[in-house]
Order: C-alpha cells, then structure tokens, then sequence
DNA sequence: CAGATGTCAGAAATACTGATATGG
DNA sequence: CCCATATCAGTAGTTCTGACATCT
C-alpha cells in the first residue's frame, strides 16, 4: 500500500502537520547528533543567542519544553561549557543564562546545518507560496491560542 | 517584552510549524483527557477505523510513533477493551488488530472533539488558503523525505 | 493576595539501542 | 541473502503532577 493512503487521515490539515514537524524534526536530530547536539539543546543555544540573559521560563516556552526539562538540558550545557548561568539572582527569581565563547562557536556550526534543512523545505516553495505557509501557520497558532468559541 | 519577540525565531517557517503543531497537540490532549484517551491512542484508534487489520508497525508508523510505543499503546486498548488483536498471524508476522464496538464508540466521541479543533483552525483561514497550507505542507514533507541533494 | 519564577520529587509515557526470531 | 516484521530488555530523556519557597 501506498505511504500515505491507508489512512486517509493525510487529507486533514492537522495531521499533515505533524507529518511535517515529524520528519522536520527528525533531520533536525541527524544533522545535529555528530556535534552532540539534540534539538531541543540546539533551539535552546539559538534563543540564547537572540536572547542573552533569557530566564529558564523564557527559554522553556521558546523551546516547547517544560520548565524542568529546560532546567536539566541547561545543566548539561552548563557543564560541557557551552553557557553560563548567574549564581544568584539579580532581580526577582531569574538567573540569566547566556553563551560562552565555545557555546557561540559550536551554535555557529549548528544553525548552518539546521539552515540547510529549512531552505530545503522552503526551496520546495515559491516564494509566495513560502509566505502564505508562514502566514497560515501563525494565522492558526492565534486561532487555536485563543480561548474557545 | 512580547509573546513572540525575545527570540525572532518566529519568522522561520520551521520554528512555526513547531509552534503550530505544539498548541494543536496541547488541544488535543486537553479534549480526549476527560476520556480518558491520549493524543497517540486516538490516533492509533482512528487509523484502525480507517484500516481495520492494521499491523503494529503500520499504526506506529501513522502515529508518529516507535513499533515499541505503539506496542504497549495497543495492549492497554487492549485490556481496556477498545481493540481486539489476533493471537496468531495468518500471514507473515502481522497480528491484525481491529475496533471493538466499545472502541468504535468512544472513537465517534473522540473524533468530533478533535473535529472541533481541526474546525477551529482551519476557519481561520479562507478556503483557498487552507487548501494552499495542505498543499505547501505537503510539498515540504515530500522535500524533507527525498534523500539529499 | 495573585502571578511568575526556580527547584525538587515521584510516576508515567516515550524513545533509543541492541538483540532474537520468523516470514516474504 | 536481504528486508520487514514482532517482541523483549535495558537505558535514557521527557513529560506530567504536585509541591514549596521566593520575589513583584
């Protein structure tokens, strides 16, 4: 039988969806696996570096992650050197988090990687169409954010 | 600072799809919990009713998830009385497993929350841009499959 | 007081790896 | 022989839930 067709759930939007973001994810981890990276750990380095000093709430929202697992991924990162977290705080609870040196350089290595892969995606788009997909997406996050009716 | 603004992540179109995808799956789960259903089991039940007999590997791979989740997945319907799976194969390796009335049931309780949600996002788009997102989507799996180059 | 944050702990679901066995 | 299947076992990473303390 054919990939897709003993199903039929490929006609719904939804399902297409994680169907994207399934196969997406899956090449994110390939490319990233040899510097030892996931991907969860790659978004985190790449929040950081649009964002220095990011608390670990922020970061656990940017990344689709619960606090805690943040929390465990930032100590690992922490430990191989890759960032540094503030001992104590300077304003309410947070303790900014930012990148090392070495953090910045292997994040360099990564987002050329993980570039290739969204422009493969995108390449298989005109340009307008890429637009509407980006439009339509946030179009539906805002839908399904909002609460009910 | 805004909901989306600390990272300007948001304007790569898969950073989106990771977003879309996270609150459609967060949805989910909060509709099929008072059935005390998980957003895989549904999956797994609606396939089974799309192609009753499925193997285990086949409902793995239409639920995004491993043979070895989809494993247990299928025993706990099982014990619960959902589904029904043969004790021997008739072919190959394959032990079809296929709805029992009581999963029947509670799937067409299911499958009209989830309608709802699919609903809900795709009346925010109009009808030519919802067409454009299934397509695009499609285009992009299809990209992110083919092997390289 | 409400709300966001950081942290800890236990239970549960899921994934990854490797191994075995069977059938096409 | 090659490949897909089903299954088992062990390890690890992730999530969920609940809880508590701190700060605005």
């Amino acid at each position: 039988m054919k990939q897709n067709e003993p199903s039929g759930l490929g006609a719904l939007v939804g399902y297409r969806l994680k169907e994207a973001q399934s196969v997406f994810r899956a090449r994110m981890d390939e490319a990233l696996r040899p510097l030892g990276l996931t991907t969860p750990q790659y978004a985190c380095l790449e929040l950081l570096s649009r964002s220095p000093g990011a608390s670990n709430s922020e970061l656990a929202r940017g990344a689709f992650v619960t606090r805690q697992t943040m929390n465990t991924l930032l100590r690992g990162l922490s430990e191989r050197g890759l960032v540094e977290r503030a001992a104590e705080a300077q304003v309410g609870r947070v303790l900014p988090t930012t990148l090392t040196g070495e953090g910045r350089r292997l994040l360099t290595q990564a987002a050329t990687l993980i570039h290739e892969i969204e422009q493969r995606m995108v390449n298989s788009l005109s340009e307008t169409e890429g637009r509407l997909l980006h439009q339509a997406l946030t179009r539906c996050i805002d839908a399904l954010r909002t609460l009910d009716t």
